[in-house]
DNA sequence: CGTAATAATGACTTCGAATGCAATAATTGA
DNA sequence: TCAATTATTGCATTCGAAGTCATTATTACG
């Protein structure tokens, strides 16, 4: 009853009384069958619960259908969202994820050979850092990359990010309306891209703004860290009076740190501003002034670039810079 | 100078002087080759950068070395940290990810068609609702199968899941040293198994311990919903004692509803528990009292489970039901 | 040193679908 | 009705690595 070997055109074929190539042609678009000879194949086909084997099919195209995606832990609480979308429009365009995570520096090598052993017809970073040495591999590969939530100088690579720049600048507007005396940046860590170039974007701005000595402490994106950092500096320090944190879940923590331990009133005596626009940075209890990122946009400009750059291979690399949305939240004090 | 072409295996065989079948024989585990052959062979290949095509690989071995992880939109706010144990852990078993994402029902068709066609050789499904009937189908096809966070009745296919019973009778527990005289039950929605399961649970503890009649909302796990279904019940309610949240982000939004609008404090007038121990369960600012899963050991489990069923079709189903830990926070009063 | 045992090697076939090309069938137009 | 097109079809080959089997090179040992 039940068939034990998988079913082959062949055997379609076979039964269906016509030759492979036939079977082959019904399932592929717009090649040339007749009615009848595929409505026969079509039947017979689902009679025996024939499925085209991807496999051999990837080995004769050459294409693989599946997209690499590397997701590294320095990836935000954005993230599942962002995977979700991922997987959804690449889906749309008949691709696949191949999933891989990268926790650290090590498992580097492993992935590439991984990437190049799997003949992805291409990759989708998000928030990995590599060296611009593996990005000159992937184009002796001659596979499409696409860096998400990366801003690289060089410009010899597909990246989308977020407008930081303008992010942070509609940040600080909202904090000077209040003419804060002490400013406090809390930058996430030293080999995050992103992490510092927030930071380099927020302190340049201060200081073009008469602010040149605003101290900087590094986190690590957590909660933990967001926590960490605020109470070792309070220790030593007197309260700064705007805090700026490289992303939403630290300006948790530091939001979470005050109202436990100390007697300082976040918006009134301190005000706090993150970045991203995660869920949580919404919820009652924070209700962080934050710059929202566009993700289904930012998503959709990853996916349509690297399609693009599949199909045509010679499409000059691109850089896409995405607008956030300001979001007004409570904590930074309305004058 | 960058060679336009792949490198096959016959392009490494040429150029260091022995046969395709020797090259093949290297980049396979165990296999009888002389040390001076592999010495040859792995200079040449890294030279010429070779590296064994997967594809090809994948068709004469039938053994394509990937597994489908279907993750469904249900999935909660450990998702992305459950989803990247199973990557990882599956890489450790020199397993790939291939990621399906399943929104709704509508997708189950194409999904299955996907399946097939990539020739997986096992699924992982994260908290998704399955028809028996399409279990049944992976069992014609002989995938195998895990269901990650379920419980199916009836035994016949493989299943990891944190004990509900034992968590749920830990938190109520917790709840009856305050003397509870009125419960609340905030359940998820009705489509989700999970849900089901840890609603008729508490409601049956709780009748067996001489509550018979504890009201139900149904709320859809998220944020919002929790905040909406509380909000709703206080306009013609008396506030409850306590308030049994099938997860913590619906538990979360309580809190954060009952602290903005309504004059009652938790956990002295009010206790709130949840489920999951998600990250921001243990943030200062809720510190709610609810069950942990134990994450990595039910992926380990789950990644067990299915390399034992992928090595030897042979294997009885099998359902494992590991146990959270009671976290005590501040959302239950002490007393 | 010769022979039995073992190790290493290469020729050839296989996996399953796609496709170039030549052969055949269907259609068109005069 | 018949030649000229055009649409279908099947044959044979291809993709790239793996594995079978027979053959040759090594090693072991009496």
């Amino acid at each position: 009853m039940t068939k034990n070997k998988k079913v082959t055109s062949y055997d379609v074929a076979r039964e269906a009384g016509v030759s492979q190539s036939a079977v082959s042609r019904v399932f592929r678009p717009g090649l040339s069958v007749s009615a009848k000879t595929r409505e026969k194949v079509t039947a017979v086909a689902n009679k025996m619960g024939y499925r085209p084997n991807a496999i051999a099919r990837m080995l004769i195209t050459k294409q693989s259908g599946m997209v690499a995606v590397i997701v590294s832990s320095r990836a935000n609480e954005n993230y599942p969202e962002v995977l979700s979308q991922v997987s959804k429009q690449l889906a749309a365009r008949n691709k696949r994820v191949l999933l891989f995570t990268l926790d650290d520096a090590e498992g580097v090598d492993e992935l590439f050979e991984q990437i190049w052993t799997f003949q992805v017809d291409g990759v989708i970073a998000l928030a990995a850092h590599f060296e611009s040495q593996r990005l000159a591999q992937f184009e002796q590969h001659k596979i499409p990359v696409v860096l998400y939530n990366r801003n690289v100088p060089d410009a010899s690579t597909n990246t989308v990010c977020c407008n930081h720049e303008q992010g942070i600048k509609q940040l600080l507007a909202e904090l000077k309306l209040n003419n804060p005396k002490s400013y406090l940046v809390l930058s996430g860590p030293k080999d995050s891209d992103v992490a510092n170039e927030r930071r380099e974007i927020a302190l340049d701005l201060l200081q073009k703004s008469g602010e040149p000595n605003v101290p900087v402490l590094y986190g690590d994106y957590s909660y933990q860290s967001g926590r960490n950092c605020i109470a070792q500096w309070l220790k030593k320090n007197p309260a700064p009076d705007a805090v700026i944190c490289s992303n939403d879940t630290m300006a948790i923590g530091v939001i979470d740190e005050i109202r436990e331990k100390h007697n300082i009133h976040i918006p009134n005596d301190m005000s706090v501003v993150g970045f991203d626009g995660i869920a949580s940075s919404f919820w009652q209890s924070y209700q962080i002034t934050t710059v929202k990122q566009p993700l289904e946009q930012l998503v959709k400009a990853a996916v349509d670039m690297l399609i693009e750059h599949i199909e045509n291979p010679d499409s000059p690399p691109e850089a896409r810079v995405l607008t956030g949305t300001l979001i007004k939240g409570n904590s930074v004090k309305r004058p």
